[in-house]
RNA sequence: GGCCCGUUGGUCAAGCGGUUAAGACACGGCCCUUUCACGGCUGUAACAUGGGUUCGAUUCCCGUACGGGUCACCA
């Protein structure tokens, strides 16, 4: 087969959005897969939505997703420039060749007389569509034109009464009659290519043989294809992925916020875990294994297992992949990824070490860790009710019974460590024929003010230390 | 409106003529346990709808409903 080039061409909006970036990853799969080129295009012509450092955005967003590009702006290649801006002045020549082989036609019809057209065509009910006019022009009339400086644009010339068909990787085999599509714009007056003008030259001229994209080009893909034709050049295999929703009815979008790549990082998703979830929105692997490194993800990737039908966008399902991700990593990758999420909520100094061992099973994204610690700052006050616990057998009553027993132990221990202080409140709970949670229950709810705590008592003890674990049960103590 | 596409539990989805219709997330229960989690076990829950074709349809065909996309001198 021949080599597999795929492209991913991606304009410079300032963010990534995650419908984007999951084109990309299957963009850049089906490259690494087949141990093709993956190629980065910037499309950066809509200049009304430049915005400075985009270009920026979608490199860092790449390169910390792990999609690395073989060719690209920054690095070059044998097809460049790959900045879309760069290559506007070579478009006219391949519409002016068209137009000599008879395939295209220079029109000369104002916005008037199509504004016109289209409203007659839409009273009368009809779909507007161009009337083709000046497909019949002369040549003479056209020169003449031509010479006086009268604006044009170049249109292609669509056969009538024909069927265009193609065969695409995911919906299988479209057709639709030619009588549906209108004499597409190729240039415009201002000299420069329309989008899809532009997308099929750049695609060929690069060597693209693989498209994907989303299912939006679906209906658009016939006119392609004509290109194409008329040209005489090899069609791409096209890979049409459905859209990603918000719900049953809108797109994800960047207003409905969760969106962007950026935002999800800033939030605590970890950059392998959104991919892993992108890859499972509109694609199902053969087996049941559902976490993947993107090594996995080239072994076993499989274009045609795109689904057909949209994916709603499921952050509790985000979530849990990327809870799976933070218990995977090592404890000083933990540590060093929730510092600055413990540093917005914990100025004392506390032991962090025991602190992450706790914490790393207790968030399923890094921003749910401040929450879960405001009471390391702040001595948060008690309601006796905490106390109570069916389960522990504990009541406000019994606490004040098992934290009067547990101070002269706890001023006693000569080593203040986690397991130190558990032993020897386990050997107490033992001495007074109680279960530990009788006795350590109570201590969770004086150190913290809270029922739910990351860690148990003996741990918020050795992370606070003997001092302020001291006040903290004494001052609980006389609140009771 | 024309054309194109889609429709399996709440969500992501497997299935590709005969299955007890997978699995994951979420939810409920149990176990573990110094709280809550983690982990283990377990439970509830689905083929949009009407016709065909067939010995037999979730799977194939047609219609209907619902949803999405597309019909620019925008990308």
């Amino acid at each position: 087969m021949e080599h597999v080039r795929t492209r991913f061409a991606p304009s410079p909006t300032g963010y990534m959005h995650v419908g984007n970036l999951r084109t990309a990853l299957y963009t850049w799969l089906q490259a690494r897969y087949e141990g093709g080129t993956f190629i980065l295009r910037i499309e950066d012509t809509d200049q009304g939505r430049l915005v400075e450092g985009a270009t920026d955005v979608i490199y860092d967003t790449l390169r910390a997703t792990g999609l690395i590009w073989d060719e690209g702006p920054d690095i070059g290649g044998p097809v460049g420039p790959y900045v879309q801006s760069q290559r506007m002045g070579m478009f006219k020549q391949y519409a002016e060749q068209l137009v000599k082989e008879g395939k295209a036609y220079y029109c000369f019809c104002t916005e008037e007389r199509l504004n016109q057209l289209h409203e007659q065509q839409a009273a009368a009910g009809e779909v507007s569509h161009y009337d083709g006019l000046c497909r019949n022009l002369t040549a003479a009339e056209v020169a003449e034109k031509l010479a006086a400086g009268t604006p044009y644009v170049i249109r292609q010339k669509i056969p009538a009464g024909q069927v265009a068909a193609f065969d695409d990787l995911v919906y299988g085999h479209i057709e639709v009659s030619t009588d549906e599509l209108d004499d597409q714009i190729l240039i415009k007056t201002d000299g420069m290519p329309t989008y899809n003008f532009a997308n099929v030259v750049d695609d060929h001229l690069m060597g693209i043989t693989h498209v994907i994209r989303g299912s939006e080009y679906l209906s658009s893909t016939p006119k392609y294809n004509l290109l194409y034709e008329a040209f005489g050049w090899d069609k791409p295999v096209y890979i049409h992925c459905p859209p990603v929703m918000k719900d049953a009815h809108a797109k994800l979008s960047k207003r409905n916020g969760d969106a962007s790549y950026q935002d999800l990082v800033a939030k605590g998703y970890l950059p392998a875990a959104v991919m892993n979830y992108l890859l499972l929105l509109g694609w199902a692997p053969e087996g049941e294994q559902e976490i993947f490194s993107l090594e996995e993800m080239v072994k076993i990737w499989n274009p045609s297992r795109i689904s057909k039908s949209p994916a709603i966008f499921d952050t509790l399902k985000l979530r849990a992949i990327n809870a799976a991700y933070i218990r995977a990593l090592p404890p000083e990758e933990f540590r060093r990824l929730a510092d600055p999420f413990i540093d917005r909520a914990v100025h004392r100094d506390i032991d962090r070490d025991l602190l992450c061992a706790n914490l790393q099973p207790r968030c399923e994204v890094l921003e749910d860790i401040p929450p879960q610690l405001d009471f390391f700052d702040a001595v948060l006050p008690i309601t006796p009710d905490l106390y109570q616990n069916k389960k522990q057998k504990t009541t406000p009553e019994s606490a004040k019974e098992a934290l009067a027993a547990l101070l002269p132990v706890l001023e006693a221990l000569p080593d203040w460590n986690r397991d130190a202080i558990f032993e020897a409140c386990k050997a107490k709970a033992e001495e007074l024929g109680k279960k530990n949670g009788w006795l350590l229950f109570p201590l969770g709810i004086a150190l913290s003010g809270k029922g739910r705590t990351p860690g148990g008592g003996t741990d918020l003890a050795a992370m606070l230390g003997r001092e302020e674990t001291l006040a903290r049960v004494r001052a609980a103590l006389a609140a009771l």
